[in-house]
DNA sequence: GCTTGAATCGCATGATCATGCGATTGATGG
DNA sequence: CCATCAATCGCATGATCATGCGATTCAAGC
């Protein structure tokens, strides 16, 4: 019969922490723990011994000495492309989850999650999913409609036009922007008129946003 | 003893179903329906009586004829900006999603998904989450880092300041921002001066290209 | 107790913007 | 030749913004 339960590998400085989840996903069925290691520099040095039969997930403290937790993220996916990642942290800050997540991580928890919890968030992770507090996947998803992702619209914009739309997102006035160009505030109206209409907006605002948004300059 | 449920409106051009939803919510104690309607029109033609309580909460389906659940949502987010929009939708179309999420939806379920969770997920988004099906969220992340966002400065904005600062942003005058967030117009006058100092800039222009680019909202 | 700093509010004024309703020119294509 | 359209320019007016100079309140730290 073959072993089906999930291999898990732990990396956390604290031992008494990381002999915990060590025993209770090794002391759980379904789950294996694999390797316990207190700096990515261990659990690096193990890889090539562990590359015959990678682990399913690492538990991944983000505050580590040495390498931290997010530059391991990237080495362990680089080395074992098909291992999951789930960080555990102390605090909710916003970079340390950007950076983790753009780093290869598959979820996000807290290190107060209760014992229960994690051994979900691994069964999660290891089914495809990306386990993570509410307030992480909001935050995670707000960050998504401020960057979509490329659907590049084509606003038919004139040159001129474009060039009146980068002036507006360097922040010069309608004036400054009359000199730029060499031509008169009236037709730097014009154009913004013309500009409102293609972008279907009605101020200077919402025209910056959109154009940053679209990378129109 | 003040009302504490949740309000919630749905719609959902299957009148089965949304007369189940209806009946869920509203016999559910901490749960109140304010509203069941059947297209993204009724919805909207009922947003001024509902302007007075904005229901917490929109079940919109993805798939409604006429106005889309999509443009719905944008339209929800538009007129009641602290509104969440849980959207409910019978397949896992990638599209669709990266659309709704983009559109503003905090939100993501199966039309499958059993009364109890979707009960859950609406406690969930009432509490700042963002409840997805396991392979969404992992689809959401994938994106994230393929495209990661570039590294912010910390230019050490209050919560308030940054507050203010997305309502530029997003194309809001003072008075509108001011309404939001329910304070005085001068107010907002006196964080966009606070604003301005620490961006050093001195135009909504400016702080609204140097929010953008350093992903500050 | 005192200071400091963030968040709140008020008023006034000049600058800038949004938009309505015009007009002229010059290049392009039927 | 004429229609069209982008680019240019002009004026007027109400809305919105930028900024100066205030003030109060409340929580945190010394």
């Amino acid at each position: 019969m073959p072993d089906t339960s999930i291999s898990v590998a732990v990396v956390e400085d604290n031992s008494e922490l990381r002999d915990g989840l060590a025993q209770l996903i090794q002391g759980t069925p379904g789950y294996k723990c694999v390797g316990a290691f207190s700096s990515c520099e261990q659990l690096l040095g193990q890889l090539k011994s562990l590359k015959t039969h990678p682990p399913k997930v690492v538990l991944m403290d983000i505050g580590l000495p040495g390498i931290s937790g997010i530059e391991g993220v990237q080495r362990v996916k680089a080395q074992l492309p098909g291992t999951d990642v789930l960080m555990l942290t102390v605090f909710e800050d916003e970079k340390k989850i950007y950076d983790s997540i753009c780093a290869g991580a598959s979820g996000y928890l807290l290190k107060k999650t209760p014992p229960a919890k994690i051994l979900e968030a691994i069964q999660e992770i290891n089914d495809g999913g990306a386990p993570m507090t509410a307030t992480i996947a909001r935050k995670v998803l707000s960050v998504f409609q401020s960057n979509p992702p490329p659907a590049s619209v084509d606003y038919q914009l004139s040159e001129r036009e474009r060039e009146v739309l980068a002036g507006l997102v360097r922040g010069f006035s309608y004036k400054m922007i009359a000199d730029q160009c060499s031509i008169s505030i009236d037709t730097v109206r014009s154009h913004i008129r013309h500009i409102y209409e293609k972008l279907q907006v009605n101020s200077k605002a919402q025209a910056i946003t959109l154009a940053m948004k679209n990378r129109l300059v």
